[in-house]
DNA sequence: AAGCGCTGCTTAGGATGCTAAGCACACTCC
DNA sequence: GGAGTGTGCTTAGCATCCTAAGCAGCGCTT
C-alpha cells in the first residue's frame, strides 16, 4: 500500500482539481481499488488506464470512458465532461426564429428524419440550379 | 413544379444518415466549400479532415470538432454528439430535444422567396409519398 | 495555351487514447 | 520459507484522431 493519501478530500467540493486528482479523490472516498472500479464498469475502464487518468498521463479521456466512471462513482457525467475539457451542449433555448417567421415550421416538424435528409439534399439541388453563383 | 426527379439523385435519401452523410448534406445545403467551412471554424476544422469525416474515414470526431461544425452550420451541438455516437449528459429522456434540432435554419434563410415556394411544394410531395397514416 | 484560383480528395506522420500484459511491493495462510 | 492474492503502477503496441502538405481536375481570364 504505497500511497493511501492522507488528505480527506471531498470530491464534491473540489474546485479546480485536475480531472485525475478529482477522480482519485472520488475513488478513495468510495474505498474502491482500481480493479474494483474496472469491475464496476464492466471492464469498460481497465485498472491500468484508470491509473493513467488519475496520474495525469491521460488528460482527456473520451466521453464514453467518463460516462462509465460517472456511473461507477455516482458522479455527474456533465461535470466530468467539463473537467476533462469537453464542451457540454447547453440544451435550453429552442426558439430564435427571425427571418423565418413566415415559414411554416410545423411542416418541418412533421417530417421524419429520413425525409429531412432528403429535404436538405433538395435545398442543395435548388442552390445548384441557380444562375451562376458558384458556391459563394 | 419543376421537380426534375431530385429524389433518386439524392446521395443518401433516407434512413439513419451516418454522421458524415449528414454533415455533407448540411454543408451542401448551405452552399459552402470544404475550405469555406475551414475558414468559418477559424481553422479549427481543416478541409482535409472535414473531407475525411464526410467520407466516413473518420467516424467519431472529438466533441470539440463537432462543436465547431455545429457553430459553422448552425446545427445543434448535442445532436451532432449523438450522431457521432457520444453520450450526452441529459440523455435519459432520449429523443425529445427540439424536433428541429438537427435542421440548419440558415439554409432556409438563404433561399429566395421563390425557392422557398418550391421547397414547400417538395415538402408536400414528401408527405404525399407517405403511406397515408399520420400518427407515427 | 498558360496561368490562376477554386474544388474535393488523399496521404505521411505525429499525437493521443486505450488495451493487454506484466512489474514490484505488501499482506495473508499453510 | 513459499504460495497465493491484492494493491498501485508501468510499458509495449495498436487504433484512432487530426494536421500539413500535396495531388488532379475544373472553370475562368488574359
Amino acid at each position: 500500500m504505497t500511497c493511501v493519501s492522507a488528505t480527506p478530500n471531498s470530491p464534491l467540493s473540489a474546485g479546480s482539481q485536475s480531472l485525475g486528482a478529482y477522480l482519485k479523490s472520488a475513488r478513495s472516498a468510495l474505498g474502491l481499488s482500481l480493479r474494483a472500479v474496472e469491475e464496476r464498469t464492466g471492464k469498460a475502464v481497465t485498472n491500468g488506464y484508470l491509473s493513467q487518468i488519475e496520474s495525469g498521463t491521460v488528460t482527456q479521456p473520451s466521453p464514453n470512458m467518463l460516462y462509465h466512471l460517472a456511473q461507477a462513482y455516482d458522479l455527474d457525467y456533465g461535470d466530468l465532461l467539463v473537467r476533462a475539457g469537453h464542451r457540454v451542449p447547453h440544451s435550453d433555448d429552442t426558439a430564435q426564429r427571425g427571418i423565418l417567421a413566415g415559414f411554416p415550421m410545423h411542416a418541418l416538424e412533421e417530417l421524419t428524419e429520413g425525409e429531412r435528409g432528403e429535404l436538405l439534399d433538395y435545398i442543395a439541388f435548388l442552390r445548384s440550379k441557380r444562375p451562376s453563383s458558384r458556391g459563394r
